[in-house]
DNA sequence: AGCACGCCGACT
DNA sequence: GTCGGCGTGCTC
């Protein structure tokens, strides 16, 4: 042994739990970053741990090179090995999120740092005066403080208070993370802070290509970027100097998704800001109800700005009653009493929005003779009709024209359309309201973030009449001139097969709603319904959020469903029906009791079939203070699956398709 | 994850 | 007879 070198044990970016050992120059630190050769390849991976010694029959290889700037200090090591433990993800899959660029054998130049420049006097109301203040005072006041959540409806000011606090963050030399559930509001959380500073700023998301994901990760790992704006993915990354996360849309469950290692960004960005000691800050109109649990038990600090500043009354909700003769129009989905409205708008030269959560045309294709149905290949699902033209299905993507005579029955024109989606909404406004200037906002007509922002530039131009939108629509944006909102089905988030479903329609509606008579204009709300349910309507006619969340928390208690209590879902998929189903139930008999952890199932997952994957699915419930971990590992370790079956671990899941 | 090795179907 | 499918196994 050499006394020039030392033994490391390296994590590397591929999905194994385990280390590989390397010799390495004598004086290297724990959390460089290093590459070393593996099998034929290169690899970049991070210095875990030092190795005092090993008796191997490996002959151990050495470490090439050792990144000069990018280095991982102790507390992202430590968030590291947290995600992974609470995820169950090997911790290789966990370090891939955190070195996603540096597969390359090159290395990129840390940036000499520009300054940020205030260009504009940031001017607080007393209200987000206050709210600053007291989250200074919190921040400041111990060594570590708890997350806050900063709870106002759209256009109380929320983001010019998180600005004045992230100009004090910029002052100490430190980075601010700004969260974002989805991507395209990337645009307008910069153009906001553009108003006010000149700074160095960066984006991180999945669309990047390689080179700007290259420069993104250079600015952030040497510390040039003040600001770094990014989606979930933003959250794992090695910041040089990060001071402050802040969560936007904390309820928004877009931060639960993804393949790979499942996580739940909104949970881990509050690990992240432990384990790094800074503050954590969520922003909600409709604060889920998990963070609701998290102030009620004072781990969670609330503020609130309840004012809107700038004018204007809460928009006038009207209840539509589709069953009532009086209301109903025979042909079409939109009622007479929404329709006048529309027009009415129209004459005066002000916006209007029709919300309807159905991508493309219609959302089934039946044969009226023989009851065929076109359904996916691939996936046990209905598919969808876009174009009038293209059968498609949305979970696989798979695609086919839409047959000339019924596939079951040969019938040359039995074949009808159900289901109505924007695009058939679309075509009934055409027809009934011939004048109005009509843009279709939704995943299929907006495929990138240049097309949305000049959709978005349409709207706020007034070069657009009327927008009918799926949820995409629902999302931050601004739109003065818009006073009508209509909601063609405000029923169908209660099909949710469940415990979420009404929080989740009421933070969508409260969303949309919001999008309504933003400055002077008064807004009018419409939704229709065929199935009136007054409590549930009542919270949104109210605003009271807080109330509902009250209610929503003693019935999760009662029912001992989250936050109340830990789920986690197991699920095995292979290509054979009969191969999965038999391993589930394997797996299910090997499970040893244990008190206070039930299982339910297993059962086939609802979409089975999907891309051509088998599903069964083994749920898992524990008291809130036992957590499932341990017992999952030993209980899987007990009943090793073939190769042939793959398996996925989900802590909290909340999708339950 | 990659990248090899290894054993069964249609073809230059 | 070979080219190539993806099942299984290994990487310090």
């Amino acid at each position: 042994m050499n006394s020039e070198y030392r033994l490391v044990s390296v994590v590397l970016p591929i999905p194994l739990a385990r280390t590989f050992t390397y010799w390495a120059p004598k004086e290297i630190a724990i959390g460089a970053v290093v590459q070393v050769p593996f099998g034929r390849r290169m690899l970049w991976g991070v210095v875990w741990d030092h190795v005092e010694a090993l008796q191997t029959k490996y002959t151990l290889k050495s470490v090439l090179q050792v990144h000069p700037w990018v280095f991982f200090q102790k507390r992202m090591l430590h968030f590291l090995k947290k995600l992974s433990d609470y995820t169950m993800a090997p911790l290789g899959s966990v370090l891939k999120m955190a070195l996603p660029t540096l597969a390359y054998d090159r290395l990129d130049q840390g940036q000499v740092c520009s300054k940020t420049v205030l260009k504009a006097p940031l001017i607080l109301t007393s209200a987000q005066r206050a709210v600053l203040d007291a989250m200074q005072a919190l921040f400041l006041s111990s060594e570590s403080s708890n997350p806050v959540l900063l709870e106002g409806v759209p256009g109380s000011g929320k983001t010019e208070t998180m600005l004045a606090l992230c100009e004090s963050i910029w002052e100490k030399g430190q980075q601010v993370l700004v969260l974002l559930p989805e991507i395209v509001l990337a645009e307008t959380w910069a153009k906001r802070v553009q108003r006010y500073f000149s700074i160095p700023l960066g984006f991180w998301h999945s669309h990047l290509t390689p080179a700007r994901r290259q420069a993104m990760f250079a600015g952030l790992a040497s510390g040039a970027f003040h600001l770094i704006i990014g989606a979930r993915s933003a959250l794992c990354l090695p910041y040089a100097r990060l001071g402050l996360i802040i969560v936007d849309e904390e309820h928004e469950s877009g931060y639960k998704q993804g393949d790979g290692v499942l996580y739940h960004g909104r949970d881990q960005a509050m690990v992240r800001a432990t384990c790094e000691n800074i503050p954590i800050v969520l922003l909600s109109a409709t604060p889920s109800v998990e963070t609701g649990y998290g102030v009620s038990v004072k781990k969670i600090q609330r503020l609130s700005l309840p004012q809107r500043y700038g004018r204007s009354e809460s928009p006038t909700l009207h209840l539509l009653d589709m069953r009532s003769k009086a209301i109903r129009i025979d042909k079409g989905w939109i009622s007479s009493a929404l329709l006048q409205r529309l027009q009415e708008t129209l004459s005066k030269q002000e916006q209007s929005l029709l919300f309807l959560n159905r991508r493309g045309y219609a959302s089934l294709l039946l044969c009226f003779r023989c009851s065929y149905r076109a359904a996916c290949k691939h996936c046990s699902t209905w598919l969808h009709i876009h174009g009038k033209r293209d059968l498609i299905c949305h979970y696989c993507g798979f695609t086919q024209p839409v047959p000339q005579v019924c596939p079951g029955c040969n019938h040359p024109d039995a074949l009808v359309m159900r289901g109505p989606g924007v695009e058939k909404i679309e075509e009934e406004i055409r027809i009934k309201l011939p004048e109005a200037r009509i843009l279709v906002f939704s995943s299929d007509t907006l495929g990138s973030v240049k097309k949305t922002q000049e959709a978005l530039r349409q709207i706020l131009d007034h070069d657009i009449d009327m927008i009918i939108g799926t949820q995409l629509i629902a999302k931050g944006h601004h739109f003065p001139l818009l006073t009508c909102i209509g909601i063609v089905d405000s029923d169908f988030a209660l099909m949710e097969p469940d415990f979420r479903a009404k929080e989740h329609i009421l933070q969508l509606l409260t969303q949309v709603a919001g999008r309504a008579g933003r400055e002077t204009l008064p807004g009018h709300i419409y939704l229709q319904t065929f199935r009136p349910e007054p409590e549930l309507f009542q919270s949104l006619a109210t605003q009271r959020w807080d109330q509902f969340i009250q209610e929503e928390l003693a019935m999760r208690q009662q029912q001992n469903l989250p936050p109340f209590s830990n789920l986690a879902s197991i699920t095995l998929s292979s290509l054979s029906a009969l191969e999965t189903k038999e391993w589930a139930l394997r797996l299910q008999r090997a499970a040893v009791h244990q008190e206070g952890i039930t299982l339910l199932g297993p059962a086939p997952a609802p979409l089975n079939p999907l891309r051509r994957r088998y599903r069964w699915r083994i749920l898992l419930r524990s008291p809130l203070h036992t957590p499932l971990q341990p017992y999952i590992r030993t209980w899987m370790a007990s009943c090793p699956l073939p190769k042939s079956l793959e398996y996925s671990i989900d802590m909290d899941p909340i999708h339950f398709l």
